[in-house]
DNA sequence: ACGGCACTCGACAGGGTGTTGACTGCTGTC
DNA sequence: GACAGCAGTCAACACCCTGTCGAGTGCCGT
């Protein structure tokens, strides 16, 4: 149920020191093979046998490794959000230095990190439907970058480059989301779609309207 | 593999005359049992079984009326944009008269519709990653909307009441996208969310800011 | 009375998942 | 240097769900 384990799969950044078992290989091995068929066929069409062929073991050992076909991509999604969290690093409290260059430059890297991903990034957005594990992970992930953003307007309102207007919070659910959902459609080519080298222009106009009402808000003084 | 079927099921708006034939209340019930279903469990946790039992038939004969489980939610699927397109009437082309309430309109009834069958839209998002004939029909229907919001835009920049900008099609995607999730997200109670009965206020917001960078656009003259 | 069609379902084949229980080989211990 | 123990492995099984086939049943027009 939970992503709790023996031991083996899961955890065990506690390097202790005998991590040089060959199972941490074929864990890594697991991972390398679905990240790999991921990039080629949707996630309902890989089976548990495929990624344990792909990692040269029998299916029931992969439940060794893992307790089903969805822990795996939780564990890769695990690490995007990682990635993206430190690409983003701390653009947000620069903010007030070129607010319309580090907006850009936070989406940008946003979207480099998910373009670089985005078989798994497409394939989590599938699963979260079915799979409350993935739900409530992205959830979480969602919920803090909201905050952060939220806290960012608020601090822009605060400095008067920002007018008042809708709740942070909400503007800042909005327009994650608007993000979300425009990547979505950009990296499946599936139905409308902005094309990929406009997108972070087109959300970036769309956030400076909707926090500044303006497409170039104020440096500070 | 389409959902051309043999005659009974799909089609026969044509009424012929025996409409009356016992399939068709069958037809109904499975239809009825699916939304009925829905409103209790994800769609996944659903059985071609516990539809047919639903509707009083066994599963083989399931198959006579649909070709599988997705088919029966896109026949629902086309209803709930039927209404949608219906709830939304000529709003756009009176945009003039008064556009923040035009648009607020517009959105408001979208909103209700969609509420109205909320078990059955989050159904489809869901399923819309992993069945190819979902996310065609609602690429093609997303398509459809895209084009009359970006008609509405690029009018209302001819008569100098919105600022030139993005262009008028990227402006709409971005905007039917951020709707489409941030409802996701308000029905689906799952991760971040706007309250429901601030949703339409926020959307308003943030679609007026990107169409006029104002709040409160200039009616005709 | 009879051919045909709408409609129905028992029974099967196939493919996926998750579990069990027995086996292998290394590693540290007395 | 025998041996307990554990990481790691898999054949075989039980189960569930899907989709199909073929043999019905009852009604309708002729």
């Amino acid at each position: 149920m939970t992503t709790a384990r023996t031991g083996a799969g899961r955890a065990s950044p506690r390097g202790r020191r005998a991590a040089r078992t060959a199972g941490d290989d074929r864990e890594t091995a697991i991972l390398a093979t679905a990240e790999r068929l991921l990039e080629q066929r949707a996630f309902g069409d890989i089976s548990i046998d495929d990624l344990a062929r792909g990692a040269g073991i029998s299916r029931p050992t992969f439940y060794f490794y893992f307790p089903s076909k969805d822990a795996v991509l939780l564990t890769l999604l695990d690490r995007v959000t990682e990635e993206a969290d430190a690409a983003a690093g701390d653009v947000l409290v620069r903010l007030a230095e070129d607010p319309r260059a580090r907006w850009r430059e936070l989406i940008q890297r946003f979207h480099e990190t998910f373009g670089a991903h985005r078989a798994l990034v497409l394939a989590c957005a599938q699963v979260r439907g079915t799979n409350a594990e993935v739900r409530r992970l992205w959830a979480a992930v969602l919920e803090r970058w909201v905050q952060a953003i939220e806290a960012a307007i608020e601090a822009e309102r605060r400095r008067g480059a920002a007018p008042d207007g809708l709740p942070a919070r909400d503007l800042a659910i909005a327009l994650n989301s608007m993000n979300e959902r425009v990547w979505y459609a950009t990296f499946a080519c599936d139905g409308p779609a902005v094309a990929e080298r406009d997108v972070v222009d087109v959300l970036l106009d769309l956030w400076l309207a909707g926090i500044y009402r303006d497409t170039t808000p104020p440096p500070s003084t």
